[in-house]
DNA sequence: AAATGGAATGTGCGCGAGCCCAAACTTTTG
DNA sequence: CAAAAGTTTGGGCTCGCGCACATTCCATTT
């Protein structure tokens, strides 16, 4: 904590505060060779703003609008909320507050809306959660025109608008699966990768995953283990789950493994029996309760966490770093794919 | 953000700000009715005390001493250090300051020095590596008694004097291990565990670590399956390494798999071939260099991670949640046991 | 040379709370 | 009963900075 204030420089100097002042936050109206002569003073001294003092007399007020998945359409969105809270807890001193935005993460025109709607609450920051790559996209044009930062969080878009992204890298957990496939999976052993998803739902990375394992297969010359990529949408309707899956069965005799690009593979566990699923061998990801009951009943047997709760965390905490403690932030931050299986899987829920 | 101040209170009671100042911050000298009647107006208005201002007008300098093992003689304490430093980046506009107290990291006596050291810088709080059970134990009667909040980290001991533990669950990362060392072995495949270490550390975790494969062991009928335990000081000594792994091959010729209790499988790992290593099935902790190193070259099979990082950044982020913005903590935070292979090695460096 | 105006610089107030001393009020003491 | 001592309360000053307004300076213009 240096304790250099203001004053300091201006006594030095042997001019006023209001002039240090003027040039510390660049307000204009300080001849250039003053503004040189007290920023090198300031420098040469070490001074740092004591954002307390600073907080207190200005009341400045950093609103963040959260536009994420509304938790109670997609349990998983609960995650990245309380990562939010959580980080919100420490920073709210500094002045920070947060408005959320919520959408269903199925509503691509609830999507823009609320992007709408964050944009004329007018905030210091964005921390969003792009579902829907060209919705998103139009949103970023004009978010970067009215200089607003936007943090993105979950899936990867590549914008120019986009200040930080944090989240997992899409192919490589397809790749990592792909390896944690490869530890059982026999020659011959066929794979079926199931997206259970929306089609309106336009982000690519769950492509971007399946690439990964065909990546991992094709670089470990898995040829004999062919990949067998389906869609499928009505995963509310139970009846429709289970003759896909029978469907799915008599189609490939020597289906092995399944894999789900999402965080939905209780919505078929739950309709199979212990012996069904023992028979199979079964990755899906992140760590909703219901998956985690599969987990432990060892009806599934891996999943892959994206650590959605740091997605929050770090997302509130990186704004700070840039907007208010003018610190660089990573343009990427890849979190970390968490490999839980059964016997650790306790341990991350915190 | 609450807006309430002292003054809104003063005002309602119809009294000067600087009884509702001494009320709030209890300094005494004020009559039990008024007391009562300004701590109830306070709780009705949400009063929440303004940090900023706090902070600013008392100049209160929060220190924080950090008892960790020197980073410079054993890699692994780099993390923690790191951790507690990008979370003080935070939190030093509260008025936080960390002071340092290494210790080499076997040497128990230079460890008693430094508890008293940091005792004697009379600091609010502090974050403590309990790597010595007994010296440990004693200096947290004394903090006790003076009533200073410890947190401790990476090394769980019992004591009342612990405010918080933040790290591994000894016996869990042991069982995990086990669970690992169980997808690849075959019956009547024999592991054998190694602690690197020196004796003098008597801190117990390495043996609950050993306690936890053996539970996964029993718990899964791996009856044929024997694990044996050594511990060996002499590991800066390459040749005194090479002759006792020789010994361990023509003692135990069923060794398929080994086991160590710490960061130190490189020790070994560096003076051994690939094919060697290949041969075996290897396990071992932190992801120090030297080891992320054998993963990814495929000597290692897996490293499981404790999240060292998150120990230091948890560490002090608790002692503020604790001693200024004055939330519960919790009394055992334990921290994921990731598991890492060469695939996702890449995202857990942050 | 005085008046005008714009740029550059100085200064006072306030943010909310901590802290200290003065003031008011109460009780004890000689 | 007055003085002294103790208790309770009031309010001014301060922390470092932001901001609005006042003041000074200097170059034009008339």
């Amino acid at each position: 904590m240096s304790k250099v204030t203001i004053k300091d420089i201006a006594k030095i100097a042997g001019i006023s505060r209001g002039t240090v002042d003027r040039v510390i936050n660049n307000r204009g109206n300080v001849e250039k060779e003053l503004e040189q002569k007290i920023m090198r003073i300031a420098t040469e001294l070490g001074y740092e703003k004591n954002l307390m003092a600073s907080n207190l007399a200005s009341k400045k007020i950093f609103k963040v609008a959260a536009i994420i998945s509304d938790p109670t359409t997609d349990l998983f969105w609960n995650f990245p909320y309380q990562g939010i809270q959580k980080a919100l807890k420490v920073v709210k001193h500094y002045g920070v507050e947060v408005e959320y935005f919520h959408f269903p993460d199925y509503d691509n025109h609830a999507f823009s809306i609320q992007m709408e709607n964050a944009l004329m609450s007018n905030p210091d920051g964005i921390i969003l959660a792009p579902l829907y790559t060209r919705e998103a996209e139009m949103f970023l044009d004009t978010a970067v025109s009215k200089n607003i930062p936007v943090i993105t969080i979950n899936t990867e878009i590549h914008h120019p608008g986009v200040l930080s992204y944090i989240g997992q890298h899409s192919y490589f957990a397809g790749y990592l699966a792909g390896r944690l496939l490869h530890l059982r999976l026999e020659p011959k052993d066929d794979v079926v990768a199931l997206n259970f998803g929306h089609k309106v739902n336009n982000a690519n990375h769950y492509a971007d995953k399946i690439e990964g394992i065909k990546g991992y297969f094709a670089e470990h010359n898995l040829v004999d283990n062919n990949v067998h990529w389906y869609e499928f949408e009505d995963f509310q309707n139970k009846a429709a789950i289970i003759s896909f899956f029978k469907d799915l069965q008599l189609r490939h005799p020597k289906m092995k493994a399944l894999f789900f690009t999402n965080s939905r593979a209780y919505k078929l566990l739950d309709l199979l029996d212990y012996e069904t699923c023992k028979a199979l061998y079964i990755v899906g990801f992140d760590m909703i309760e219901p998956n985690i009951a599969h987990l432990k009943k060892g009806k599934m047997d891996f999943i892959i966490n994206q650590n959605p709760l740091q997605q929050g965390y770090q997302g509130l905490m990186s704004f700070v770093d840039h907007s208010i403690l003018q610190q660089e932030i990573k343009s990427k931050h890849y979190l970390p794919l968490d490999i839980v299986l059964k016997e650790n899987v306790d341990f991350y829920n915190n």
